[in-house]
DNA sequence: AGTTTTAACGTGTACGTTACCGTAAAACAA
DNA sequence: TTGTTTTACGGTAACGTACACGTTAAAACT
């Protein structure tokens, strides 16, 4: 109807100005050009309906100040033409932002797996700087609680507008999302949940299913009859709940096959390798015959160092790609790998927060990541 | 800065326009507030170096009209400042639009496996159109390399800015090659690649490797000196060429080590079923005792439908995460399923030619994609 | 009746860039 | 000299949206 955009058509020959290659030829075949995302833009809207854009505007926004008749003909109008606002020039003209606070560990010394959500939630901090969003890191200790105490503490201090979290210390995270909840911020669950998980959602792995697989995959080695020792190697089996349901998992496979094995379950409540040996030995002691073993989360590096001086052919199975853990599985000392793609929970974590408080789109309740199986042979792909 | 999502809750003072909360206690420690992205924007340092936007505008873009003292100034206060442009205001003001030029397979009935890419293609399509970016799809039938020719030609004519092409028919593709190249523009090859890959990048799986990783899930299975039959089931062997790295990559992983197998490769060049069976059952007939069956492509179900009438306890391992044949797998007639994240692929040939395009930034030339294992147990979560 | 209030809308400016227009001054040509 | 071109800039109208503020008429109250 009324293109104004005065194009060409005015200098045929000269050329002053800034010069630019002019092949003329590529003309796009689109007729009108407003918006380029969606066909028609707000004031296209405020024409249609005999209002001026502010008032369109109103209604975008439900703000007060329209009545009801005018309202209703906008909205029919913004469904028909199926506007959709141009999300640049919308940040363009509103400086808001959204600060994010990301709780979470801090690597430790005995593994680097937290640094692949990190890595996640940076790619994803890089993507939406451009639209606005700053994430705040508030890392803690695993080893001390009173570290995560602090961090929640700091956090609804700043009164971010989402929160994603880590909640390794169950207790005093059901403690702080109350507190979350109460105040209406958004929240995410990373990589473990709460029973009942307020929030948003949560990101993260299904640890029973993840247990299944393990067993599955033990299944092809281990005979019927023969058996598994199944190894928990943490300090504080309260907050490394999860390992537990991987266990059952494990176990419930079996279970419902008609050829069962034996399992054996080892709690191994240290870090230090020499207190691992010893259990380990007194192990081997008891299980003679055992050629297989699932270790149920990232210290798996730690019982194949310990193990392979006692036994060279063997079965292991554990948990996470990081780097002291690929190198073995590099060497074939261990058979596979499990892993619950930590970098894209980070990343996903905040796209989800970000669709939902720009955009309004809720996520999925829960949104399991896929349990990837790493081998020798696939282990190469696996780090982008 | 700092924004609270429109909530309502408004009735608290009266005060005439449209309200807004106004506690202006917060201020942020950042003094100036130009560009939320980076510290500031293109008029902070026209101001510095004393000239207008339009001359800073001239050296950003490089080009001409700018002597050489001025521009050598103000490159270096870009670089001091860390200037970096605002992203939606650029995108807003120039109304450029970048076309892309999708050449990829029609689903066919025998297999929806082009729908992932497709997808995948579509995503990204969604979150660049904010951007400008426009995806038009150029699909052709696996079976009549003229309606592949036929897209090439329409896409020439197109003159797009960017090429994503799935080079099923080698010939034809080079020659189409040769001529995108002549015309200068950016072209990344999906899912597989041409001998040299001229452009910018090929992303897809490395076959010679994901054939390796099929071969050690089958050496779970299968004792040493055993028979495993390989079947390649295609029309046309030429077109299928990758079908044949992961045949080598199989062999080699058997070969290299100490317990061999016997491997038999069967070429099937046909997709009826009745033509596939009376094959099967001539290998069945030669090798009696063989319980384990490697299929090179995604017509894995066919062949599963037919051996299950024939052989109740068997191995099968075959590619890809379509419904046809996920159903199997969930059945447990299919034990492993090998997937190269056909939807990803489609989604980071877009992003790569997007970043290239906008950004200049050169992707990787060959960027493999993970070589996922699928089981009876996890093939769940392989579905987002 | 006159006065104040409020609902319902229009207007103007700003967001940071882009790309073009215009124009002094310098450089060159006659 | 005068005329013409070129160089190196300054200025400014969009782009589509957000939001404070101005305006007007009708409703509500005195």
């Amino acid at each position: 109807m009324k293109s104004k955009i005065s194009t060409k058509e005015d200098n045929q020959n000269e050329r002053k100005s800034d010069r630019l290659e002019d092949r003329q030829s590529n003309r796009p075949k689109n007729g009108r050009d407003s918006n380029p995302a969606s066909g028609s833009g707000i004031k296209e809207i405020a024409r249609l309906a005999g209002v001026s854009i502010g008032t369109v505007d109103r209604v975008l926004h439900n703000r007060k100040g329209v009545s009801d008749k005018t309202r209703t003909k906008i909205q029919a109008l913004i469904k028909k033409l199926d506007y959709h606002p141009n999300t640049m020039a919308s940040l363009l003209a509103s400086k808001k932002t959204l600060n994010f606070a990301a709780i979470i560990p801090a690597v430790s010394k005995n593994t680097d797996y937290w640094d692949y959500p990190k890595k996640g939630i940076e790619l994803a901090s890089e993507e939406l700087k451009q639209l606005g969003v700053r994430i705040e890191y508030f890392l803690f200790d695993l080893n001390e609680e009173l570290s995560f105490i602090k961090a929640c503490k700091k956090v609804l201090a700043k009164k971010p507008d989402g929160i994603l979290l880590a909640p390794s210390f169950i207790k005093e995270s059901a403690n702080f999302v109350a507190k979350v909840m109460e105040r209406g911020i958004a929240l995410i669950y990373i990589n473990s949940d709460l029973p009942l998980h307020p929030g948003l959602s949560y990101i993260g792995p299904d640890f029973f299913q993840s247990g299944r697989v393990a067993a599955q995959l033990t299944g092809l080695y281990v005979k019927p009859r023969e058996t598994i020792i199944v190894i928990n190697i943490s300090t504080d089996m309260e907050s490394d709940h999860h390992l537990l349901r991987k266990v059952q998992g494990f176990e419930q496979y079996f279970e419902e096959g008609y050829e069962k094995r034996k399992i054996v379950t080892l709690h191994v409540p240290q870090t230090q390798i020499n207190s691992i040996e010893k259990i380990i030995k007194g192990a081997l002691n008891e299980y003679p015959d055992c050629r297989a073993f699932f270790v149920t989360n990232s210290q798996v590096h730690i019982f194949t160092k310990i193990i392979k001086k006692h036994l060279q052919d063997c079965f292991i199975i554990g948990y996470d790609f990081i780097e002291k853990n690929t190198s073995y599985v590099r060497k074939g000392d261990i058979d596979f790998l499990i892993c619950h793609r930590p970098k894209d929970q980070g990343y996903q974590a905040v796209m989800f927060l970000y669709k939902y408080l720009y955009h309004g789109i809720l996520p999925d309740k829960t949104f399991f990541m896929p349990i990837d199986i790493i081998t020798k042979e696939n282990y190469m792909f696996y780090n982008s």
